[in-house]
DNA sequence: AATGCAGAAATTATCTATAATTTTCACTCA
DNA sequence: TGAGTGAAAATTATAGATAATTTCTGCATT
């Protein structure tokens, strides 16, 4: 942890996406900038710029003179980060596909593994993220990789969000079918694949706080 | 103009976005605080505001203790801008299509005419910039159409960079092409034809400060 | 001439204080 | 009972001041 290395907006900033991303923060609930500054022992002025960064990231919005609360979400938007991650990784697994070396690759089976042994969804995402970050850094496009980045929090919170305790392992058989394809150097059924994986979207009832129940909805993948 | 609805940290951070675009400042240069607070008769707390969306916008880099200085670009980064949009945009016209009327495809028409008879690249880039506009706005995904609008903005920066004064008027058959598709009902031709129109990279020997001729890339689409 | 090293100047990051705005909530009046 | 009203409290936004860090500059040394 490179805390030191921070400047203390940096570290609020993580600290609360973190929250944010793990339902920690309820969406739509207020972020005030005083009480932040207060648990964090700083003044505000650090804490507003941590806000902004939250801002772009998608993950709170800010209406002028009214605060910044912990943005919302519906399943338009679990679509709508399906597709451009569906997009935009296919893009960066073309790009990356020619500079994965057989490590590389392995790694990646041993993030699958791992994701397959996990026994909640926190590790299960993280590795996830771990196999996708994997095939898809060899791009070397910094612009689109951060871009990926925001998408897969977005999609980690969604997904904390459906998923907030029971969690079944299973098997990840499209991990194993873009590795599988890339060993052999098709490129193009490997992105195919992912593209299609990554739009999967998993649905789940979930009990309501009013004891109802809805369905809740998220990216697997 | 909602200045004065905006806050003070979004009307510079506008402001110097435009500059940044434009070419006004250079590429590499350093942004000092305290002097754009007392260019903007304000304290330097707005203007750090500013500088986090700058650097979200991908306009401005900031490394900690060290300041903030205007990204600089290279060819990759032109490709890679390019490659980004074609992505999103095609995504974003696929969603949009259903949604749009002749009303807003003669609009469209409209800006290619404008962009046509443009004799500057500043106007031809607003013309275009609304033509692209128009047609994509109706997918009503605002993550994605705001992630194309912060891409545009990089496009427009390159272009800028590359046809700082001359500008040849052409006229725009891809536009026509996309806008004949799309009253046909094609719409997976208009995706095809735009994702090419955006990947277009033009190229202009352009002369540097020392006398040299060197040649800069731009997005042309 | 090149290199390295103070010390000074400039700059960033943060804190404390103040002004402006919004939200809350008790209270009046229909 | 309930809608409207108007302080009071809370909160945001900005300003001014301070501490900490980096960059610059000139001079001594090799």
């Amino acid at each position: 942890m490179a805390s030191t290395e921070d400047t203390i907006a940096v570290r609020i900033s993580k600290e609360l996406a973190d929250r944010i991303i793990s339902g920690a923060i309820e969406p739509g609930s207020r972020l005030r900038q005083d009480h932040v500054a207060e648990e964090f022992n700083t003044s505000h002025v650090p804490v507003r710029e941590a806000f902004r960064r939250l801002e772009a990231q998608g993950l709170a919005i800010s209406e002028p003179r009214r605060g910044v609360r912990v943005a919302s979400f519906d399943l338009g938007e679990v679509r709508e980060v399906a597709e451009m991650r569906a997009a935009l990784e296919v893009l960066a697994l073309r790009h990356a596909a020619p500079h994965l070396t057989a490590s590389i690759l392995d790694q990646a089976e041993e993030a699958t593994k791992a994701g397959d042994k996990s026994r909640d969804v926190r590790s299960w995402e993280e590795a996830n993220r771990t196999f996708h970050r994997l095939i898809l850094t060899p791009c070397n496009m910094p612009r689109l990789l951060s871009t990926i980045d925001d998408l897969h929090a977005a999609s980690a919170r969604f997904l904390f969000a459906a998923w907030r305790s029971e969690w079944e392992t299973r098997t990840d058989q499209d991990h194993r079918a873009i590795l599988s394809a890339l060993r052999q150097g098709n490129t193009e059924s490997a992105a195919a694949t992912l593209g299609r994986h990554v739009q999967w979207i998993g649905q789940k009832p979930v009990k309501t706080a009013s004891g109802r129940t809805r369905d809740a909805f998220a990216i697997v993948g």
